[in-house]
DNA sequence: CATGATTGGATAGTGGCACTCGCCAACGGA
DNA sequence: TCCGTTGGCGAGTGCCACTATCCAATCATG
């Protein structure tokens, strides 16, 4: 296959896909001449990959570079793998806000902090502090809540208890998902994929449940 | 309080606050002479609010100006008013992807139209319907259904059902925090906050959750 | 063999958008 | 009185995914 028909395939115009090729998201393909190369169904797999970290999940490129890294190291057990890949993921906003509040920047990280750790404790749930306690979901975790108190939310261990167990349930089934993949490398491009990808549809899913819940609760008044 | 002091109060930097002026985003201040304005709480609370939606929630500034516009709106019922400011929210990425499979395009689109309504009668779920079927979240809904079909992965009524389920389950913990709020304009207010400052906790608590089953599933191998 | 189209490669430019800078005339407190 | 500050406004900045253009080498065809 060459640029043209994987430009067609994938619905990804040339440009872009030399620009992925320039930028390491997408392996050379297997060079033919001087001036043709030779792509194959691999190639189609990850440039969909590709496409839907940047345009779905809107990772920036050199994100997607570092999980590509990641997904392609054969060296890894499967759990470091997959948590390796999905570790590079987040497009993280900012940390400091600057001029701001000045040291209630830290006082609301510390009393965050504090909750998240009740709450993982609370749950038994140990992943995150002995892998280092600087996962960055753990981090930007402990990043939301602060923005929720800082805005004067009320949000503890105890009203945050219920949700993660809603969302560990949700993880089981995602987890039943992937493993009907055969592969390990299957697997762990899946993951990511659908760490991606299954997130828009569980957001609008939630909102949907909330326009439904509503409208039981109040009618359309 | 002068726009001095709203910045430092606020964190957000003096010609932020003027550019979210300058674009309706934030009422102007009383004004006290021609070249002193004075803003309240309010004006804090609104900000804060503000620097949610773009900063953690990033929606673009048009659709923030929408989403306050309908929050202000008082001749509206509460589900109306709710769901009209929330429905202003989504940053749609893009629906069209181009030159690429040409027809497949809509043959995803429809695929996933008819699993989501599947999905939807299975659950008697009622809202999106009757609104007109035309709610951004059912299409967001559909639209990222299609993009996984068009991915490969089998998605459909069936499998989505369970996870719709469990995201009903945190939409009622979510109305029940909202209507600890006394005032409806401070529900419709906490509501959209919550709408996307939930989010992130949210997403990084089902990540976290994903961390643990993996760990209890395979180890750390 | 001639010749026009296509390829991979490289460089510079585009567009969108949230800001941010700099300037202005008009205050307002010491 | 007078200098620092205020609100307002137009133009500029930085970022970043993408794209337009050019080039020489090569392939496909008559």
């Amino acid at each position: 296959m060459r640029l043209a028909e994987l430009s067609e395939r994938s619905g990804v115009a040339i440009a872009t896909i030399k620009y992925y090729l320039r930028e390491g998201l997408l392996p050379p393909g297997r060079r033919v001449s001087a001036t043709t190369a030779d792509y194959d169904e691999g190639h189609l797999r990850r440039l969909r990959l590709v496409r839907a970290m940047i345009q779905v999940g809107q990772v920036p490129v050199a994100n997607v570079r570092k999980v590509l890294g990641h997904v392609d190291d054969e060296s890894l057990g499967r759990t470091i793998r997959l948590g390796a890949a999905l570790w590079a993921l987040p497009r993280e906003p900012e940390p400091a806000d600057g001029d701001g509040d000045g040291g209630a920047e830290d006082e609301a990280m510390a009393a965050a902090r504090a909750e998240v750790d009740s709450l993982l404790r609370a749950l038994g749930w140990s992943t995150a502090r002995e892998v280092g306690e600087l996962s960055p979901v753990h981090r930007s975790l402990v990043a939301a809540v602060a923005t929720l108190m800082r805005l004067g939310y009320p949000w503890d261990a105890a009203l945050m208890a219920p949700y993660a167990q809603l969302m560990h349930q949700v993880a089981v089934r995602d987890l039943d998902f992937v493993e009907t993949h055969p592969s390990e490398a299957e697997q762990v491009e899946t993951a990511v994929a659908a760490t991606i990808l299954f997130r828009p549809v569980l957001n609008a899913l939630h909102r949907l449940a909330q326009e439904e819940e509503s409208a039981r609760r109040y009618g359309l008044e």
